[in-house]
DNA sequence: ATGAAAGCGCTAACAA
DNA sequence: TTGTTAGCGCTTTCAT
């Protein structure tokens, strides 16, 4: 005999989920109705848009997004590719992209290229059909290998590439101001610690400085180093000592960082002896002793311009302004070093702080 | 007349994205043959596998991952949950899993709560439906409202969940080595300036300091602040002070740059009058002056560890311990401060380096 | 080992 | 304003 029982509790196993063909029972109306009460409210009767609302909000319908996709062809993603998620400077852009991305119901994808060129063009091609388009940050070679984007539009974050959206951080201004800064503390001579010249960043930031220090009657001198890092910087200062300035930009805050570890090793003093600027103004920079004099960038306004591009709205190439913010890790110039040319091994004279 | 020309370029605008079709056309099979030779090679004939991946090639097929997950529900998609991604701790993390990830065809889709509890359970909601799981890292709320992640699977970092994998970093033997690294410098009190107390990552660094410091014969003192911040800790020195320690571990090494600079302005030094020990290693630790003595926790590791266990590989709970990194922040006791107890402003003794 | 056929959930033409 | 219909590209029984 068959024995029938009355199944009182819900199946075992994951509930099917919900879609719009039970909102539509529910609400009594069309699945295609309830299609256009979510996609586009205005082209329903209030009253059945109300009936769908309910529909969806009792049964917590969530529209299925692969089954979006496929008719549509967008998939409501972005990708971000990045150099180094590890770098705060990258991460807080990234942190602003996300944001700004998640209140239009984007979602992001994010690739991390390590620094390594060639990675940008594989994860943009991994990445091209699953997304609606890119976000790429700080670009050394995608910008000239456009078709691994397939069709889709980008935005390039701190490179102007033809035919795409950019945002762009200039330093001009606070680099002039940050040149005045040091002019009126005495300094007559610059030396500008540089980035990777593949990037687009640090020729601006150069261009700058050598635009800037003419009028400023300020006399600059670039080192370049194999790689922007603390240990290239540090590795740098002999160099740095050698030319005989008394003041120093870096490419970013973690170089000045290494300059100011290198000499620190070498007894020499900062402010004391040789002032130096940082760029980017990442969290540790004012965390350090000396708190460091920097140029910060806007890296979340660039995150959000950057999303705000992506979605057509906007000039399509945004241009955000650094500014100068002086800290401790600049100061007078010192007669010693002023008149001291290269310099080797001396105790510390202070540090400049107290 | 009716002229008809022969199209030699490509057609204009969007190419119509090659699908399984083709593929199957070019290898003269069924749609269905190419699908399995696809994703299941050895249920289909060797030739014919060559000849379908052949075709593969030449047409530059990729599969449409959407068509993919309607069929199969799997979306190839992994939700990473981080606070805050600005932090190099978690960034090196996100880094670990997002390239693990993609060495399995994985897509990383980032959120970031922002330290916000409550995001966690939002971010998850709303990611929920698109993803094949969970990674999240140092949960606050989420652990608790499972029900978020709706049926997905999900890796807890840095917080054993029941029901759930978890990748938990143990700091009990390195921070006996840090102990007796204080206790063979001279020693005998600590001060441990804690975290944030819903943090598990806080509570099991207390327990370790905690545990430990008996045996080594060392006196403990906790010191809580509201949140694990340079600021916090910054403002929390004269409650250090207060305390006649000679020796202080921090939460995290923010907090210990946060103590060192406010020791700094009152004029005491690290290490000369107290040595001060962080944890985690982020690179800046090795960068500051004095560069900081820490524990290192392997972030990388975790990271990869977590994709493995979202894959079902490994154990459900992995531990990874950290390292003891000795560097210049903790030096041997001076008599001066060992007798001192509380202590104002002094001037600079030297900083302990050069 | 391969082919045939159905259908995942949604949206966009088009019809009424 | 709402309903009808077709189909996006793929995988997966089932049949051959």
């Amino acid at each position: 005999m068959l024995v029938v029982r009355r199944v009182t509790s819900v199946p075992v196993g994951t509930p099917r989920r919900v879609t719009i063909l039970d909102v539509a029972a529910r609400a009594k109306v069309h699945p295609a109705t309830v299609s256009r009460a979510l996609t586009r409210p205005e082209k329903v009767a209030p009253a059945t848009r109300v009936r769908v609302e309910r529909a969806v909000e009792q049964l917590g319908f969530v529209p299925n997004r692969a089954a979006r996709v496929m008719k549509t062809g967008r998939t409501g993603n972005i990708a971000v590719i990045v150099p180094d998620i590890t770098n705060p400077y990258f991460g807080s852009m990234v942190r602003a992209v996300e944001r700004t991305a998640r209140e239009s119901e984007l979602q992001v994808l994010l690739a991390d290229t390590g620094e390594h060129p060639r990675e940008e063009v594989k994860v943009a091609r991994a990445l091209a059909h699953d997304v609606d388009g890119f976000v790429v940050m700080s670009p050394r070679r995608l910008h000239r290998e456009l078709e691994a984007l397939g069709s889709m539009p980008a935005v390039f974050v701190q490179r102007p590439v033809r035919g795409h959206a950019s945002v762009l951080l200039r330093s001009a201004p606070a680099v002039h101001e940050a040149l005045i800064h040091l002019a009126t503390l005495g300094h007559r001579d610059l030396v500008f610690l540089g980035g990777p010249t593949s990037s687009w960043a640090a020729g601006e930031r150069r261009a700058a400085v050598r635009k800037t220090s003419g009028p400023v009657g300020m006399q600059v001198r670039m080192i370049d180093t194999p790689a922007p890092t603390f240990e290239a910087a540090f590795d740098a200062v002999p160099r740095v000592l050698d030319s005989g300035t008394t003041a120093l930009m870096a490419f970013n805050d973690q170089m000045a960082l290494g300059v100011i570890a290198g000499l620190a090793r070498l007894g020499v003093s900062v402010p004391g002896d040789i002032s130096v600027i940082g760029f980017d103004d990442v969290p540790m920079a004012a965390m350090v002793a000396p708190p460091l004099t920097t140029i910060r960038l806007p890296t979340d306004e660039a995150g959000v311009a950057a999303v705000e591009l992506f979605q057509g709205e906007g000039t399509p190439t945004t241009e955000l302004f650094g500014t100068f913010v002086p800290r401790e890790s600049t100061g007078k110039v010192t007669k010693r070093r002023a008149s001291a040319g290269a310099n080797g091994a001396r105790p510390p004279s202070g540090g400049g702080r107290g």
